[in-house]
DNA sequence: TATGTTGCAATTGTATACAATATGTATTAT
DNA sequence: ATAATACATATTGTATACAATTGCAACATA
């Protein structure tokens, strides 16, 4: 193997946090992950560090690491922050990018699109966290990029706490989602900033929405529901 | 004492980083700072996983670990992303403070007017920065927090490299800083969010022109000017 | 002289044993 | 029966020995 198994099991704890497989505010076993990936207590625990420093990880002393949780409050500032600061990464991203990062930029939107041809929500939520981690690369600006960072976190955890099974309606919302962000690779291409930023608040929207439109489905049956309500 | 050498540790090396006794860019050695702090390299390795991860430092695998450097690059983005982090927590502490925050504000705004009574131009660059640490807190907002600890890391380093020497002329401007700081204070205390984003932005300017006069200080007189031009 | 190879010293990374702290359970006293 | 204490167990934190990697320098070679 090309990388050694510390960086090994860091990418497997993200993708397990990412993906829910390992639930919000859950606590980590130290001795059990070690056995499980192979490394003694003290490389996990530096990787603990990490992702707690990175906010995937929460750790109390002398009380163990949980995953880092995601109640009402943390929603709430979720959605006040990040219309903001994804305006922003965009646009330096815009101005930035480099040729290799439009490149990769490129290639996770290709995999976006296949993933999505074949309903593959999971890996969908990953490499559309991948993409706009990337964007927050091309913005190279270190004092943005941790809060992009923790951002995408808590988005990729609620796509998959919410949207995950698509029906035909939403599908194309998806497929809306998927030709933004072709449209964002070009407004980069064109260093367009007024373009890039337009898009990403769209973008935004539209996730947005489809969140909101989970949490508050449209209401039942007029019939059905005051029935339910007088039961 | 009531805290652990751990704790100790961590604190002493945030103070040396912002206090610039330990440069930016220069390498921590393990084994010496192990010993100086009287804890084994294990803990002292966390210690440097923690400061990492809050930008305080930077590892690179196999090759120790380093001071975040203070380069061109970093400054641009510096300038670039302050105005809106700040404003932005301005106005969330605003609408979120918790009376003890205000207390702790309060005494933090206290110590820093005496340590300028006093002329104590390293413990004033430290109270600031607490001061708009507590700030961070009040805003309560772990999306942002860490984009605005970052950025006040390198605002308090830059205060310590470039307002070192402090002439009569600007020690008026660090009256206005500390009067706009009551100014923060009260706004926070009505809950007065605008005016307290006005502040902000105020507050600021002052700061980048400060930082502005002493990289680019009016020129010389202009017969000396011409004089070494034509030596 | 420039380049590449080999070996040594220094530094970083990992495993494991041990210490400290927390948690749960049983026992005792009221 | 309940509360408090003491003990046992599990988990976290630290020290230290050992392994792996890097950087440097001396040497050889083209």
């Amino acid at each position: 193997m090309i990388i050694n198994k510390k960086h090994a099991c860091h990418e497997a704890l993200v993708h397990r946090i990412l993906s829910l497989d390992i639930q919000p505010g859950s606590t980590l076993d130290e001795t059990l992950l070690s056995e499980e990936y192979g490394l003694s207590r003290t490389p996990l625990r530096e990787v603990f560090q990490k992702l707690a420093g990175d906010g995937y990880l929460s750790q109390t002393e002398n009380r163990g690491t949980k995953v880092s949780s995601m109640d009402l409050n943390s929603m709430r500032n979720f959605f006040q922050s990040a219309p903001m600061i994804y305006a922003a990464i965009a646009r330096l991203a815009a101005e930035n990018a480099s040729v290799q990062q439009l490149d990769d930029l490129k290639s996770t939107q290709l995999q976006f699109r296949r993933a999505g041809e074949e309903s593959e929500t999971q890996d969908m939520a990953m490499y559309n966290h991948r993409f706009h981690h990337i964007m927050g690369e091309m913005a190279g600006n270190p004092y943005l990029t941790p809060s992009l960072n923790r951002l995408l976190i808590d988005h990729t955890r609620m796509s998959q706490m919410f949207y995950k099974p698509i029906n035909s309606k939403e599908r194309l919302l998806v497929w809306e989602a998927c030709d933004q962000h072709d449209a964002m690779i070009e407004a980069i291409e064109k260093r367009d900033t007024s373009a890039i930023v337009q898009l990403t608040i769209a973008h935004w929207e539209l996730s947005r929405d489809r969140i909101e439109k989970f949490v508050r489905p449209d209401p039942l049956d007029m019939d059905i529901g005051l029935q339910e309500a007088g039961e």
